[in-house]
DNA sequence: CTGCCACTTCAAGCCAACTTGAGGTCAAGC
DNA sequence: GCTTGACCTCAAGTTGGCTTGAAGTGGCAG
């Protein structure tokens, strides 16, 4: 059987030792045998922790893609809700394409100063009419993977 | 002259006191006289908050907005830094794209596992591949305002 | 003058998602 | 058989952006 050791998991997905201990102790993930005190865990958590990190591009939190899995490892979420989310998910970026373009606006606008500027005012009252962006928690992983702000 | 005190600003930017407070301890707004114990705040301060707001929508840090603002209380955008923000909203954009596609194939694909149908293998891939996408901080007051994932 | 109540300060707490550190274990290679 | 070093556990620390609580203050209505 094709068991690996926490550590090779660790360099296959990117994901530090620590999360991956932390991912087990709050059941995102589960350790299927120990080799000595060694964490052994199944291949196909290298795909559970694919998914998890889509989910959390997304925004969801830890706790919420938990819900997600069903108790055999399968994906589980009943259809509406999953249209829910695909609908947020649409309206977040509507949001911030508003914003994208706010930005570019401003980063281009030659305006003695922007609060004068009638084009980023109208933008500002955009932007303040949105629902406002949700963003989630930056994970620890992600910074490794580079923060660029 | 048109002082308001906190209340007022509060009650009229929807930011609380508590916040308003810790926005003045680090230097992000000013408060510019006393009523007794009171702060009172110009009237320009809830321009000053909106565009708080409209930066912390945008992914900056309460430090970043900080260092926007030139001592006048002019707005001093660092043009290359706005550019790399939209830049970085628009590869967010581009993520919650395939997210939201990916969604809503599962939520409307019959394959028993989802995990063994190709077109969502092939979505998690195209997920897979995105530059991980820099979540700033979850605010209080984005919590305040309503989430919704 | 008295009481109310919105404010004040300061320190501590909260949250998510981890990381870090101290001190311990154990399989494998020499 | 001994060392090595990757793992282990558990508790505490980190970060940002606030909130909460306790104890105090002072302007204003009655």
């Amino acid at each position: 059987m094709d068991l690996l050791d926490i550590g090779t998991v660790s360099e296959r997905s990117g994901v530090p030792p620590s999360a991956l201990r932390y991912y087990e102790e709050i059941g995102l993930i589960r350790s299927v045998a120990r080799r000595g005190l060694r964490r052994q865990f199944a291949a196909d958590v290298l795909l559970r922790l694919s998914l998890i990190d889509l989910g959390r591009t997304a925004g969801f939190s830890l706790a919420e893609i938990a819900g997600m899995f069903s108790g055999d490892g399968q994906l589980d979420l009943p259809r509406a809700e999953l249209h829910a989310k695909a609908d947020a998910l649409q309206r977040q970026i509507a949001d911030l394409r508003v914003l994208r373009d706010a930005l570019r606006h401003v980063a281009d606008c030659s305006a003695p100063s922007h609060l004068e500027c009638p084009k980023f005012r109208k933008l500002m009252r955009a932007a303040g009419r949105r629902r406002p962006y949700q963003p989630p928690q930056r994970t620890a992983a992600a910074k490794r993977r580079g923060a660029e702000a």
